[in-house]
DNA sequence: TTATATCGTCAAGAAGATTGACTATCAGGG
DNA sequence: CCCTGATAGTCAATCTTCTTGACGATATAA
C-alpha cells in the first residue's frame, strides 16, 4: 500500500516532517534486519542509544526517553529476554538496577550505529552535503530543544 | 517529562525528523483542544484530511492512509459514533459506502485547517521563510515521494 | 453463468503505552 | 535511632491502535 497526498490538504510540514521520519525508520529497520538482528523492532530499539558503555540507572533510561517507567521497564525485559541487555543492581543504591549491554548488545549497538551512518550517508547524498546541513540546523531549531 | 540528548548517539537525521515531528503534532492537538473539539486525538483524525467535500468511498481512504481496510474502518466507526462523519451507500456500487462529513464534521476539518495554518505559520516565523521553504523542499525530497 | 476479485464487516489478538497499587530502599529531621 | 516522605523498580489491569483471519454481499469478466 502506498500513501497518497495529491488534492488533499497533507502538503504541510507536520505531515512531511512525519512522512520523512517514517522513511528514515523504514530504512534503519531494513539495515538492520538485513545485519541479521532479526528481534529488530521498532519499541524495543529506542532504548539502546539511551544505554552507555558502562551501562545506565533504569531510572535515568525512563528520564531521557520520556515515557512512563513501567513502559521503559517492559521494553527493557523484552530486550533481556532476547539476550541484548542484563541488569545488575547498582551498589551505590540498593533500590536501582544498572542496564548494560550484552556481547549481543554490543553487536546490535555497533551494527545500529552502521546503519545509521548508512541511511544518513544515503539521505546526504539526496540533498548534497550544504542542504543536508541547512536541513539539520532547521530541525534542531523547531525540535524539543534537547 | 522531558526528552534529552546531549551525550548520546541521538542527534542524527532520523531522530530529528521524528522530534520536529512530535513536536508539531503536540502544537496541532493543542490547537484543536482549545477550540473545542475535545474528541480529537491522533488516530481518528488522521482520516480527516482524506475525505472530501463532496464525500470519499470508504475504500479510497484505505488506500490512501496504507493501513488494513480493517483499521480504516474502526477509524471510521469512531468518528460516526463522535458524530463527525457519516456513512451512506455509494448509488454507483452496492459494495461500497460513502463517508461525509456532518456538519460538525465539517466545523472540525475547518478548524483543523486553521489549526494547521496556525502552527505553520509559528514554524515558519521560528525559522524565517526562506529556510522554511528550504526545509519544505528538502523533505519533500527525502519522503515518501508523495 | 460461473469464477474471481473487491467492499465492507465481525472477531480475535498483538504491540506499545498508560494508570494504579505495592514493596523496598534511601535521605533528612526530630 | 526512628519516623516521614520521596525515589526505584515491579506487578497487574487496561487502553489505543493496528493486524490477521474468516466471511457475506456485490461486481466484473470469461
Amino acid at each position: 500500500m502506498v500513501k497518497k497526498v495529491d488534492d488533499f490538504q497533507l502538503d504541510h510540514v507536520g505531515w512531511r516532517l512525519w512522512d520523512a521520519a517514517s522513511v528514515w525508520k523504514e530504512k534503519f529497520a531494513t539495515e538492520m534486519v538485513a545485519m541479521g538482528h532479526g528481534w529488530y523492532r521498532e519499541a524495543r530499539s529506542s532504548i539502546i542509544p539511551h544505554i552507555r558503555a558502562g551501562g545506565t540507572r533504569q531510572a535515568e533510561i525512563v528520564e531521557r526517553m520520556g515515557l512512563s517507567k513501567q513502559a521503559v521497564q517492559q521494553l527493557i525485559v523484552d530486550l533481556e529476554s532476547s539476550g541484548i541487555v542484563r541488569r545488575d543492581p547498582d551498589p551505590n543504591d540498593g533500590r536501582g538496577k544498572i542496564v548494560r549491554f550484552t556481547e549481543k548488545g554490543l553487536a546490535a549497538q555497533s551494527d545500529g550505529r552502521k546503519a545509521k551512518r548508512k541511511v544518513e550517508a544515503e539521505v546526504r547524498a539526496e540533498l548534497g552535503s550544504q542542504e543536508f546541513d541547512r536541513l539539520m540546523d532547521a530541525l534542531r531549531k523547531i525540535g524539543s530543544g534537547a
